[in-house]
DNA sequence: AGTTTGCTTTTTATGTGTAAAAAGCACAAT
DNA sequence: ATTGTGCTTTTTACACATAAAAAGCAAACT
């Protein structure tokens, strides 16, 4: 059965949209609501519904308005706002990236479902959906293989993200005087600036900025497998740096300062300055990805994870 | 229910297996044939089973031989052998390429699942899977939208394609003069010369080799995410061109000769020939996939193809 | 000691069922 | 004519069920 998670995430939000809105006054259309609330009229009904049965909005139909009563509306707890398939998402990476997930391991659909309390379904869904990312492979009717995160995941990952930047470091640089990107680019670099100013309190800031600065770089020529790709990117350091929190400020604080001095390659036209500023930023990027890489062997000796069984290998 | 398509393949490929035994011979042991038809000895004992039913092999444990009569093994038709989403996937693509499918055509899993005769549960896999194609895109709780098979998306794939490829070449003509990927490469091109000495009835072959050689190319350094990119492009052939046969013949030998002076060009270990040969190659496989592209007006008015409905959009 | 097989236990592939959410429709209100 | 609402129909997200296939185990056989 599909959990309630959209209501009670469309209600949460609603609270506060209510709360801003005085006692007596009208509430705004269904139609306002599903789309400031992003969810369908019908979910908002559900929301106007509960709110009315706990006293907060008065009347129906045409005639809603918000209670002159002081309702305290309480909300439903976070946890329940999440759709189950995001959680599996969540629960799978913190396995991957914190547990004891070897190169190599077989993962099986069974068993995370149950580990994780959700079905087998959901399970299925995510492993294929995730697939993409390189670090798990599937046997057919024989379940999944965990590739490891590894430092070779990590050279592999960067070789493709510096070809892809710099293509997109060219591109921009090739743009018209008057090309409104420029301006784009300005802006993007005063909010570095602001942030370096207060880098002690403000360093939590700084991945919204990067994902900021890579999409402005990337929508100059768009093309869909560089997003898809830098959505791998996105997702490995969102995860990676949630549960890796050593050096936080340290390590943004030097990406902001590359990130600037890159800027400023760019508004220099100087295709070599820009060659390098990028080369030196993702070079450090890729530094701090390999340190906390899954140390291994795999690189003296190939194949050393290999499960054997009394039976014969089945798959490629 | 899970359909026993693995085993009438396993089945059907016993037979020829069988054939070639002598009668009265012995069976080879259940772990032998396991590993031979590439499934568990779970299934091999199944067949056999049915075999021993069927009068084809006679006595039971370790003293199972090949019957003395002439039995004449029915196999299973073809279609049964083929797993459940592996059809579906077939037909997707038969749908996306050759009927109706227009650029923001929305998905929707029910629909496909009724058209195809399969469950959600299998579409819905499937979806999730193909996503990484880049032809289709979620909308949480909303299903897919389709987003064409265009010539933006030939444009954005070979553009990839090109970086990928360049990448590969340079790091070729790099290896040292006693690599072993330089007898590969030889003889990769004297497959190429036996191909177009009979190519007019040899033709199809082709694409075999062109795969072999664009492996061959990726395997000096490999890297997933590359060797992952080009599923994509072996898949969008594979069914292109399995619905659309025109030229073939001439299309496979222009091909063949671009990729015998690509191979010279490598062996000459001339940086400028190889980017020109490898460019001029990529540049014919381009056009012949923009041929046969959805001819759309995306390129002159974006978004043209939204649907509208009474309530909000929702999603990005 | 290493295979081979009979039998048991798990796991995967795929179908079915259902509450929640979205989409659609038609009439009412401005 | 547009916008809003009540109600109906579809579709999605998720749980659960089960035959088929795979994996595991130990006794039997070389």
């Amino acid at each position: 059965m599909k959990t309630d998670a959209t209501f009670k995430r469309a209600f949460n939000d609603a609270v506060d949209l209510v709360a801003s809105i005085e006692p007596g006054a009208a509430i705004p259309s269904e139609t306002v609501l599903s789309s400031n609330l992003k969810v369908s009229r019908t979910t908002v009904r559900k929301v106007l519904a509960v709110m009315a049965e706990r006293g907060a909005v008065a009347g129906s139909g045409r005639a809603r308005r918000k209670s002159r009563h002081k309702i305290r509306l309480e909300k439903f707890p976070q946890s329940e706002t999440v759709p189950i398939s995001a959680q599996v998402e969540t629960r799978f990476m913190q396995w991957m990236l914190r547990d004891d997930a070897q190169p190599g391991r077989t993962i099986n659909e069974l068993d995370l479902s149950r580990r994780f309390g959700v079905a087998t379904t959901v399970v299925r869904e995510f492993l294929n959906r995730f697939q993409r990312f390189g670090l798990i492979e599937k046997r057919p009717g024989a379940g999944w293989v965990f590739k490891g995160f590894t430092s070779t995941f990590a050279r592999e990952l960067f070789e493709i993200r510096e070809m892809f930047e710099l293509r997109s470091a060219r591109a921009f640089i090739r743009l018209p005087e008057d090309s409104p990107f420029w301006a784009h680019l300005a802006d993007l670099r005063q909010r570095h600036l602001d942030l370096l100013d207060e880098i002690d309190t403000r360093f939590h800031d700084f991945s919204d900025l990067d994902s900021a600065f890579h999409r402005l770089l990337n929508s100059v020529s768009p093309n869909r497998f560089i997003e898809n790709f830098f959505d791998i990117i996105t997702m490995i350091f969102h995860y990676h740096y949630q549960w890796n929190k050593r050096d936080e400020r340290q390590r943004n604080e030097v990406a902001a300062r590359e990130h600037i001095a890159y800027i400023d390659a760019l508004f220099s036209r100087d295709r070599i300055a820009v060659e390098r500023a990028c080369g030196m930023h993702l070079a450090s990027a890729r530094e701090t990805l390999m340190r906390s890489t899954v140390r291994t062997q795999e690189n003296v000796i190939k194949g050393c994870c290999q499960t054997h069984s009394n039976q014969s290998r089945l798959g490629p």
